[in-house]
DNA sequence: ACAAAAGTGTTGAGAGTACACCCATGC
DNA sequence: GCATGGGTGTACTCTCAACACTTTTGT
């Protein structure tokens, strides 16, 4: 019996790209040209070419909306309701992608008309069930933030303490006492002083970098036993 | 542009299968009646129907080879290297699955000459990048264990807790303290006595069963911040 | 000198870990 | 009565969480 006796859907891969502006969390969306859901914003993607992986196909997306590689990308789900793509039987393969701040201008690709960064707070109406995708991977991020050193992909090169816990803030939802923050940050033994200062209003504040050799261990309190 | 005009590769779901016997923790295997790997022992699998989405998919292979229904399924990862199938372009969505102990006798499908138990730190060679597959489902499964309540998935309904203590101690393949063990499960409020004895040799040992209403809160120490 | 943000220690409570002996039953 | 597995409590350590003031700069 062939492979091709057996029904075959098509395959996408989306990429939830996510970056810190302004000290709040930003999703990259692409404004569809085409139909269905035509106009409306959606998660940049597109169909798994039959001779790459999974993972190429999200890189390949990655690249086309943002120019870059080699940032930090994980799969997160794979999405297969029956009814999710009114053209028919898509499964699609969504991955998650952190890029640093400030560092990359969305590029609209041959099937949108429009690329930028949304607040993931104040979203527009998704396509598809982009909606649930894209809670799903906030979801997980939240999650990985609290057991692994995860959220140093989303910080610029350099950055301040007090920068990096508003970030820590601003996706946790959740304020978070100074000392106890910089003392388990500097614990850690993840990020080292660059010598430089940044300037400002007020104090100067001593700048960081993430330690690339620092691997961040997972340190959980297990439930049992 | 249609759908069909892009190349469409063909979508598996395999599922594996854990379950408890004689302390140790077992996966389900099914040897391969047909060609590639004819002989071979392999995860139990099969495509995806064109209209049915992949976590039914999951749970039709689930009950072909267990006769089983609603038992814990969680989807694992999704796997799509192009070559990790000598047919010809297949992804495939793989999905965990936990029985309790002791009540399943597997039941060899249309597509294999066997089925059987098999423990997990003693395998046979595998098709496929299935054992890739299956050290990603163990990696996963002893991760869970650590933060969520799913061990009790893999009990029998009543238990005592030195078999239960048994049972983490195989999947974590680490000795535990028996009264911190014994204190920590009893404070989660998760289980409760039946008011049954197991009889043997030795003193009876109280047996317990999993609360239903008990929702297992992940409680995580924070790496950061 | 004052406004603004950076930086700094201590204490109390709760959880984890290590550890050794008595109890109930069957043979 | 003894072998076998079931069952129990305490002390120490470590991490977390709560909490307020001083320092450095720009204007």
């Amino acid at each position: 019996m062939a492979l091709s006796d057996y029904p075959q859907p098509s395959v996408t891969a989306d990429v939830i790209i996510f970056t810190m502006h302004e000290q709040d969390l930003h999703a990259l969306l692409i404004q569809r040209k085409r139909p269905p859901f035509e106009g409306m914003w959606a998660i940049p993607g597109g169909f798994v070419d039959i001779d790459e992986s999974l993972e190429e196909a999200a890189e390949r997306e990655l690249e086309e909306e943002t120019g870059v590689r080699d940032v930090y990308l994980e799969q997160l789900y794979t999405f297969g309701e029956v009814n999710r793509d009114p053209r028919g039987r898509v499964i699609t393969v969504a991955y998650f992608a952190l890029v640093p701040a400030d560092v990359v201008e969305p590029q609209a690709g041959d099937d949108a008309t429009d690329a930028r960064w949304w607040p993931v707070y104040d979203l527009p109406p998704l396509a598809f069930d982009h909606h649930d995708i894209l809670g799903y991977a906030l979801q997980r991020l939240r999650y990985k933030l609290e057991y692994t050193a995860v959220g140093f992909e989303l910080m610029p090169e350099a950055f301040s303490l007090s920068e990096l816990q508003a970030v820590y803030e601003g996706i946790l939802a959740e304020e978070l006492d100074k000392r106890n923050f910089r003392r388990k940050i500097l614990n850690a033994d993840v990020i080292e002083e660059t010598g430089e200062y940044r300037t400002g209003e007020g104090r100067p504040a001593k700048l960081y970098r993430f330690r690339d050799d620092a691997v961040a261990e997972i340190n959980a309190r297990r439930l049992f036993p």
